[in-house]
DNA sequence: AGCACGCCGACT
DNA sequence: GTCGGCGTGCTC
């Protein structure tokens, strides 16, 4: 059996160094409230460690006897008519002086037991300063969903109670009500769920109340809870007791099975009942008890996998690593298929024998099958992996997991950087270039190399950033005037791949010339020629494609009517659906769906053109051209489901398909050995974004997906079909020649101030209302005034101005280099925005549509 | 979530 | 002059 224990889950140094009083004694607590409003205070509170009394409100309870509270401990507290999640910040001894005693109420349960630590309650309040977010919001999304629950109020139908007929004097609002109810079974719904349906709702609820044909309740809040399982233990051996045989049996194969069996288990050996063992029980013999069990998720079994030799590069990289003591980043630039990844795991081997735990943080969930097996087969059970694809029940237990000091792996997606693990010795930042690790939404909007780099100072441990094409702002780190920066700063190079394998060679072909020549496929000659090869070698391949989908937009030949999304600025996606009558049209925006009409719906013409192609027009022209050739499609689409991803890849791996389509998701970390083409259908979509980084995007996507071929022993080829060949990017990803194309990049924002030498933060705006978005940014715009030390850009509105029927609107602001900014006053600016606005403060943007 | 409070327009 | 709509702030 694998019972887990999960016994004292403290790790952690109360907050304050008060003492809890006797059962007898009173005993108060200051409580951080995940109250929805907003926290701005205004009376002065005593200054308390980990919290600015300033902007974060806190609220005194009572301790009833019978709770045992600490700091740190997540509660759930009464808090008007609701019960709301919390975070015991301090204890009492006596109540407080500013709020009547008689309006404290008590704590409604503890939650979960203490488990801040000081360092970790550092981090939250340097997250909370730097993206300007409210210290409660910070813990919530650090927190595993739901542990901070929320109580939700509820109406019922008291059918019972209804004479037939009385609906006719009741108001509107009340006779709405009544009918809305009725259609459900069992007539019961949320508050949250009918008032925006119901004008004037509390009136009509109040009259149903009075009569009694409806009750109100409140459904407490739902945990997540530890699942467990009733386990049987032996406590006596029982041969001086008078016992049947029949027990005897069961005693003896307890015993042989070291005194400890489930519940389940024991009964399925023996054939016996649950009767027969609580007679057992009874005597003294044995002990039932429920038993803690992880929900996890489930994987493969893995061959176990021994250190790899290293390359003479390897070896220096992983002893630059592995001499640090304390906190230090190294920037491991490693070019594709350079061997990162054994460096991690031999990096990482050391601090488990020191007895610490790693933390290995990856962009996105895609590549991690494939990663994960790497670390399982290494450290096998000492490895979890941490993401929002996990169940509830799943996240929950292993981040309860988290919490034993026992020396762990754990992989995860960007919100793991925030993973509770107790004596941390290594983070590991993979592809750090990778845009995934940044938040866009909700706040705090963090990025989680930022978060890192403060995570890996707090616990004085290395920080290792890997990429093939680091962001700019790790290759030079320019903010060492602001607080928090990097200290100590390293470089370990990879610059050839294992095994003296060599990069791919790149061509570019010219789009325009293929035209002019007669060639209006999608694929070049070139390219064709390649296809042509790889299929009567039957060897494998990649084809990339930036957009998802069939064609980017369908327009009329008669009239030139595009078809465009009804709640956004965008024209619609066509999507093809094999086997079905009708064809999709798709906003890739809001979800819009709508069935591809016939004819125009502008002029009635019957010819309407698809432009624009995307994975599924790539995959269409591949079967007919090069019938012979099978194909994967690997876009969001084809990996929706659960285990979608490593299923396709394995399919790949396995050789059941020649090439493998799709979009970014396969340029990320995908090691596939026979992989001898890659094919990029057209860059230009990469190349003519209009922000600031779009050049280094379009780099880095291009090298990286050109990385996925020649790492095994065929050597590989790239091609790259574009229509404008002559581009500096281009040419750069040609000449595999990061170090350059860095250099002109980085003159070039130095020249305008863009990051990584100036800051950025944007404001975010949005309203069902055009006018009343526009407006309010203006007036924002004049009120950011009052700082200094930055240049206001905007306001503009968003390159797109109207997703799912929301007008945007944004303001940039731009800060000088080596200047201490002085903010502008947040709280004031908040206070102007009219409540039909939603801002929000994006700190350090990387999304800027 | 739900109540108090306060502002403003429609009616006695 | 008063009633009742709804927008805003507060809850230990």
């Amino acid at each position: 059996m694998n019972g887990v224990s999960i016994s004292p889950l403290m790790v952690a140094e109360p907050i304050s160094g008060y003492n809890i009083g006797t059962m007898t004694e009173e005993r108060w607590v200051e409580v951080l409230v995940d109250n929805p409003g907003v926290a701005t205070d205004d009376s002065a509170q005593p200054p308390v460690p980990g919290i600015r009394a300033e902007e974060e409100k806190l609220y005194t309870y009572r301790v009833p006897d019978g709770l045992e509270v600490k700091a740190g401990d997540i509660l759930s507290v009464p808090f008007a008519s609701q019960i709301l999640g919390g975070v015991a910040i301090r204890l009492l001894r006596q109540p407080p002086t500013n709020v009547a005693v008689n309006r404290i109420r008590d704590i409604e349960d503890v939650v979960a037991k203490e488990f801040f630590r000081d360092s970790y309650w550092k981090l939250m309040e340097r997250v909370s300063e730097y993206y300007f977010t409210p210290l409660i919001k910070v813990i919530r999304t650090a927190l595993p969903p739901g542990l901070l629950g929320r109580s939700q109020s509820r109406i019922r139908l008291k059918p019972e109670n209804i004479p037939n007929g009385a609906e006719v004097f009741l108001d509107s609002a009340a006779r709405e009500i009544l009918q809305i109810l009725k259609t459900q079974q069992n007539g019961d719904y949320s508050i949250k769920f009918l008032r925006p349906k119901v004008r004037g709702f509390n009136r009509g609820k109040k009259q149903l109340l009075q009569r009694g044909w409806i009750e109100s309740y409140l459904e407490l809040p739902r945990h997540s809870r530890p699942k467990t399982k009733p386990a049987v233990t032996l406590l006596e051996d029982g041969s001086y007791l008078e016992l049947t045989k029949r027990q005897q049996e069961i005693l003896k194969v307890l015993r042989d099975n070291r005194g400890d069996l489930w519940l389940s288990e024991l009964m399925e050996i023996c054939k016996t009942t649950l009767p027969t063992l609580k007679t057992l029980q009874q005597k003294g013999c044995i002990a039932i008890q429920d038993r803690e069990i992880l929900r996890k998720e489930q994987s493969p079994d893995i061959a176990a996998d021994r250190a790899k030799t290293l390359t003479p590069d390897q070896t220096q990289a992983l002893e630059t690593i592995v001499s640090l003591n304390g906190f230090a980043t190294v920037l491991l630039h490693g070019v594709t298929g350079s061997g990162k990844t054994e460096v991690y795991l031999q990096a990482i081997d050391p601090i488990i024998q020191q007895g610490k735990s790693a933390l290995v943080l990856v962009p996105e969930i895609g590549l991690t099958p494939q990663l994960t097996d790497r670390f399982r087969a290494r450290f096998g059970s000492k490895v979890d992996v941490y993401h929002s694809a996990l169940s509830q029940g799943e996240r929950y237990d292993t981040w309860r997991q988290m919490l034993v000091k026992e020396p762990q792996i754990i992989i995860g997606t960007r919100s793991a950087v925030f993973a509770p693990l107790p004596n941390l010795g290594l983070i590991i930042l993979d592809e750090e270039h990778d845009s995934s690790f940044k938040q866009d939404s909700p706040i705090p909007t963090y990025h989680a190399r930022k978060v890192a780099t403060w995570r890996a100072e707090l616990e004085n441990c290395p920080l290792v950033l890997g990429s093939a094409t680091p962001s700019l702002e790790s290759w030079i780190d320019s903010n060492s005037q602001l607080p928090h920066s990097v200290e100590t700063r390293l470089i370990a190079s990879l610059p050839n791949r294992v095994n003296s394998r060599p990069l791919p060679p790149v061509e570019v072909v010219d789009m325009r010339q293929e035209l002019q020549q007669g060639n209006r496929s999608i694929f070049s000659r070139k390219l064709q020629a390649a296809l042509q090869e790889l299929e009567e070698r039957q060897q494998q391949g990649i084809l990339f494609i930036h957009r998802r989908g069939h064609s980017t937009f369908v327009s009329c030949r008669s009239c030139g009517f595009v078809m465009e999304c009804p709640n956004c600025d965008v024209s619609l996606t066509y999507h093809y659906h094999e086997g079905e009558e009708a064809q999709l049209l798709q906003c890739h925006y809001c979800n819009y769906t709508q069935i591809q009409p016939k004819s125009c719906p502008e002029c009635g013409s019957p010819y309407l053109k698809f432009f624009g192609s995307g994975t599924q027009r790539v995959e269409q022209e591949l079967a007919k051209q090069f019938p012979n050739l099978t194909s994967i499609r690997f876009d969001s689409d084809t990996t929706r489901h659960k285990g979608a991803h490593r299923d396709l890849l394995t399919k790949f791996v396995n050789g059941e398909a020649n090439l493998l389509i799709g979009t970014q998701m396969l340029t990320k970390g995908l090691d596939i050995p026979q992989v001898t083409l890659v094919g990029v259908i057209a860059a230009d979509g990469l190349l003519h974004l209009s922000d600031y980084r779009a050049s280094e995007r379009a780099f880095q996507t291009l090298t990286q997906v050109a990385g996925r071929c020649g790492r095994g022993d065929d050597p590989g080829k790239v091609i790259i079909q574009t229509y404008t060949p002559e581009h500096p990017v281009i040419e750069a990803v040609e000449k595999h020649d990061y170090e350059s194309f860095i250099q002109v990049e980085l003159e070039q924002r130095e020249a305008l101030n863009y990051p990584p030498y100036g800051r950025l933060i944007l404001l975010r705006l949005s309203s069902v209302d055009a006018i009343e978005v526009q407006n309010a940014a203006q007036i924002i715009a004049v009120s950011l005034s009052s700082g200094e030390g930055y240049e206001i850009l905007g306001p503009a509105p968003a390159t797109i101005l109207r997703v799912a029927n929301r007008f945007r609107w944004q303001i940039l602001l731009k800060f000088e280099p080596n200047v201490l900014p002085k903010m502008p006053d947040w709280e004031q600016v908040r206070q102007i925005c009219p409540s039909s606005v939603s801002m929000t403060i994006d700190v350090d943007p990387l999304n800027m549509m």
